[in-house]
DNA sequence: CGGCTTTACG
DNA sequence: CGTA
DNA sequence: GCCG
């Protein structure tokens, strides 16, 4: 008889029943700008009263996930317990006014919870929650033993845990949940009652699993490399760099640059980066346009890469030399290349006649060397070190075993470049914005719900030989009769 | 018990 | 086999 | 490891 609603995004607001209604963040940017800003002392206050006895929580633009999402922040910044509100889409409210009265909630009225946003942690293997997702570890350690399926088994929980918005504290209250079962209950069950998990701890104990982690983190090297480097009895970054091996050249610079690609690129970095690029890109193809793909798509603050998609309005523009191009271009602009790898674009050079429709993407795998001064600059404004050494002898490259001289005024960072067709841009977007789990269940629906194949480049029907042209990722979602998923909806 | 995203390129 |  |  009684309700306490929360209204979000853009939702219209008709004082009816006496509530207090208050207007969160506007539904397009993701929630990172959203507001009311934690530093508004006022705002919070006003949501943290209204936490408590919020019955509905009604949105028309934000999807369930956004939503929680939301919530969730609030509710950590307030340092308070989530409320058991009802996520109800905006036909709640009005079909409650209609009736004039508060309606039962149907199913048809909720809001639709897809994937995660932010990690509360909720399960983590120590008291400091320091340590990584317990179930993360198991599914590496599968991975490590080359096991996809538990693998896959593992993340999938360890994912759906992270997108919950409050903290587990029972293991009955996941009854039901997908993809869990016995096990992975008892690695939860476990943790809630003494903190660790047994098994877990094995294997972050073992040394199979710390050298593999170690191993596979240095680019170039996968499981099968890491596994044979173990098994050769190295260990340590220094066995591996006073051995004998011969490494390909891809391993090679992730040695020589393991601290900084294993460091976290921020946001201002990638911005950093992406005014180079535009500046490269530009001077050859003007009328290009550059995305900016991957995590920060998807509203991530850090990531280990920076991708960009770089098209062109008109089919073809883009074509050619435009790696090429680039590649020359990021040389004489300051920012030094360190690697590159280009790909070029020869769908299976024998077969001639599949005409545009299969063209593969120009990519070009880069590592650059990114003037880390610049972005202290850009970012804050206020950097007091003097250092002085500017160009000093960096020559001969800084392999010192992980050193990093004080001087040193840059970072190596990655950075992938797709030249993509502009007929093929919605399907190269929606890949390359990931995240790979979310791209592995996106493909997997398509595939045995479906019946249809999700590519980077194309969604293909086999059964009636059809491909679905879509000028906006909105369509491809369209064809998948699925409800849109914003990027950063897409961290799953 | 099969399936677990995708698939070309270097 | 490793890269996206 | 979990699902169909």
């Amino acid at each position: 008889s009684r309700a306490t609603v929360y209204s979000v995004g853009e939702t219209r607001t008709a004082a009816s029943h006496g509530q207090s209604w208050t207007r969160f963040f506007p539904p397009s940017p993701p929630p990172r700008r959203c507001y009311p800003r934690k530093s508004d002392p006022s705002a919070r206050r006003l949501v943290t009263g209204l936490l408590e006895s919020v019955t509905h929580i009604v949105s028309e633009n934000n999807s369930g996930d956004e939503v929680l999402a939301f919530v969730e922040k609030q509710s950590t910044v307030s340092g308070e317990r989530l409320s058991a509100a009802a996520l109800v889409d905006i036909t709640w409210f009005t079909d409650s006014m209609g009736a004039g009265r508060l309606l039962e909630i149907e199913t048809r009225h909720r809001l639709q919870v897809l994937g995660h946003l932010l990690p509360p942690s909720a399960l983590s293997n120590t008291a400091t929650g320091k340590t990584p997702d317990a179930l993360k570890i198991l599914a590496e350690n599968a991975e490590y033993y080359e096991s996809v399926g538990r693998y896959l088994a593992f993340t999938r929980v360890s994912s759906i845990l992270k997108s919950l918005p409050y903290a587990v504290t029972s293991v009955d209250s996941l009854r039901g949940f997908p993809g869990l079962g016995e096990h992975c209950r008892k690695v939860i069950e476990e943790i809630l009652e003494d903190g660790v998990c047994q098994e877990v701890e094995s294997v972050t104990q073992s040394q199979r699993y710390q050298t593999l982690t170690l191993f596979t983190s240095i680019f170039g090297v996968g499981v099968k490399t890491a596994e044979k480097w173990y098994k050769e009895q190295h260990q340590t970054l220094a066995d591996l760099r006073a051995s004998q091996i011969r490494f390909t050249k891809e391993q090679q610079v992730g040695l020589q640059y393991y601290e900084d690609l294993t460091t976290p690129v921020t946001r201002a970095e990638a911005d950093m980066i992406r005014k180079t690029v535009e500046e490269a890109v530009y001077r050859y193809l003007p009328g290009a346009v550059i995305t900016l793909a991957g995590g920060f798509r998807r509203g991530k603050e850090t990531g280990h890469d920076v991708d960009f998609l770089i098209t062109h309005p008109e089919e073809g523009k883009e074509k050619g030399l435009v790696t090429k191009v680039i590649h020359f271009t990021f040389c004489f602009s300051q920012g030094l290349m360190l690697y590159s790898d280009e790909i070029g674009n020869s769908y299976q050079k024998c077969r001639k006649q599949e005409t545009s429709k299969f063209d593969h993407f120009e990519r070009c795998f880069t590592i650059v060397k990114l003037n880390q001064e610049l972005v202290n600059a850009a970012v804050s404004g206020n950097d007091s070190r003097e250092g002085g050494q500017g160009a000093g002898g960096q020559g001969a490259g800084g392999q010192g075993a992980g050193h990093r001289p004080e001087d040193k005024h840059w970072k190596a960072v990655r950075v992938d470049l797709v030249i993509v067709p502009i007929s093929q841009f919605a399907y190269a977007l929606l890949g390359w914005t990931g995240s790979q789990l979310f791209e592995r269940e996106l493909r997997r629906y398509a595939k045995n719900c479906k019946h249809m194949i999700l590519t980077s480049h194309a969604l293909y029907h086999p059964q009636q030989n059809e491909y679905f042209s879509a000028a906006a990722e909105e369509e491809i979602f369209a064809h998948l009769e699925l409800d849109y998923i914003a990027p950063w909806e897409r961290n799953a």
